[in-house]
DNA sequence: TTGGACTAGTGGCCTAGCCAATAGGTCTGT
DNA sequence: ACAGACCTATTGGCTAGGCCACTAGTCCAA
């Protein structure tokens, strides 16, 4: 079924699920599709590939287990990433839907996180971080939320703390803070709170000042985790 | 600030392929099996398991994605990392050797644990933190270094900061914790001064106090830091 | 408005089977 | 003896067809 090249080779004998698994994604990069879509039947897929549904089957498992997709029975299988780069994602989202939840590890992470940028950044480091504020400043004079400066800031935080550790982890909650992150800033008056908030923690990292870095982002967390509860149910 | 209600959750209902790559791994587990060791045929693991071999052969998928064994057509599965149950883990390895990183991340996520078990902590919870605190000092005196101890004593403090996403993560780099741990309990007169410094850390727990369970248990990081940044090369 | 029944669509898993690759033995000719 | 071809048991790859369970939507009755 598969034409090898005469070479010679260790000759990578790819599986069949292997390509169907590229061909899914392929037809969802060449629709657009994002987070949120649904794929085509089990079935459907099957006959249209030609292949028969257990191998269907198994490239929805790898892809599941990669991350990029989420089956879900008696529904369909849903695209959880695009980008198909978050693994542990998944088994987080599963365990983690709630935002409280999501906001206190983000306060533990991210405070630490401010405190080590504070005595650990380097003069590119704030480079980094005064372009993300430029970019936030920029978007919302132009009237828009400053979402992306937004995000832009903290991964300059992050990497500016130098930990990979804590940077890998901030990597894995990245997607669920992004949810409360446009939810905070869809809100009348916010971006400007926020792009303030942002500024006293920049200026501690450059005082090398990390107990004001880190209360100045915890004070950030907090305020924009008020948003997030109003959203959900009210909580004991 | 976070619903308990124990009672209803989405129901996370595993997969059938799910429970025989775990299965699989716990086999391999058990019989020491390394890299290079061959699986079961499919057809045996099959009837053994109950399942039926199209579902073995996509726990196999699984398990191939993930990167732990290696199927062969006509020869077999093959081991091809013997790690177990550390998937994530090795991945956060490659990137986190450094010992003063997994300090770090331990710093900000138990930090921010013991403030949240300070306010959140029921009657159980401080139940099996005592109890912790018991089976380490029984340990000690009996000249033991307490390492099962510690582990519990801090297992239950993140059982009562009631936060899943936080117990996730320190799932993922508790392997790496576990060996600073070590290291640090086998230092003379260690364990006295971990057992008084969990007695700070339970004792602020128990008072409801956040921010001095906080410090106490910064406090104590630092304390354990002391040994690993000696052992590992100077930083910054 | 609520709650129950029904239904169509979808995934989960199974049985049964044939094909293809591998490893390891056996047979043959030199 | 030895090297090579050949056979064969074992094992994975993939298909076909089928039944069951779950989901979501619709409609109807209380």
């Amino acid at each position: 079924m598969s034409d090898r090249q005469p070479g010679l080779q260790p000759l990578a004998r790819t599986r069949l699920y292997e390509q169907v698994a590229q061909q899914i994604m392929g037809w969802v990069a060449e629709n657009d599709l994002t987070t949120g879509d649904r794929l085509l039947p089990e079935r459907e897929l099957a006959t249209r590939l030609g292949v028969s549904r257990a191998t269907v089957s198994q490239a929805l498992v790898a892809l599941e287990v990669v991350g990029v997709v989420a089956v879900r029975h008696g529904d369909g299988a849903v695209l959880t990433d695009a980008s198909g780069s978050a693994k542990v994602l998944d088994a987080l989202r599963a365990h983690a839907k709630r935002l409280p939840d999501i906001i206190d590890a983000r306060d533990a992470l991210e405070t630490k996180i401010a405190a080590l940028a504070a005595s650990r950044r380097t003069e590119p480091d704030l480079a980094a971080i005064d372009a993300a504020l430029d970019v936030m400043e920029a978007d919302i004079d132009a009237g828009g939320r400053g979402v992306e400066g937004d995000e832009l800031f903290h991964a300059a935080i992050t990497a500016a703390a130098h930990s990979s550790l804590l940077e890998k982890m901030m990597q894995e909650i990245s997607e669920l803070i992004l949810e409360t992150r446009i939810e905070s800033l869809s809100q009348p008056g916010r971006p400007r709170d926020s792009l303030s908030a942002h500024r006293r923690i920049a200026d501690a990292i450059r005082l090398g000042d990390p107990d004001l870095a880190a209360a100045a982002m915890h004070h950030h967390v907090a305020q924009v985790s008020d948003v997030a509860i109003l959203r959900d149910a009210p909580r004991d």
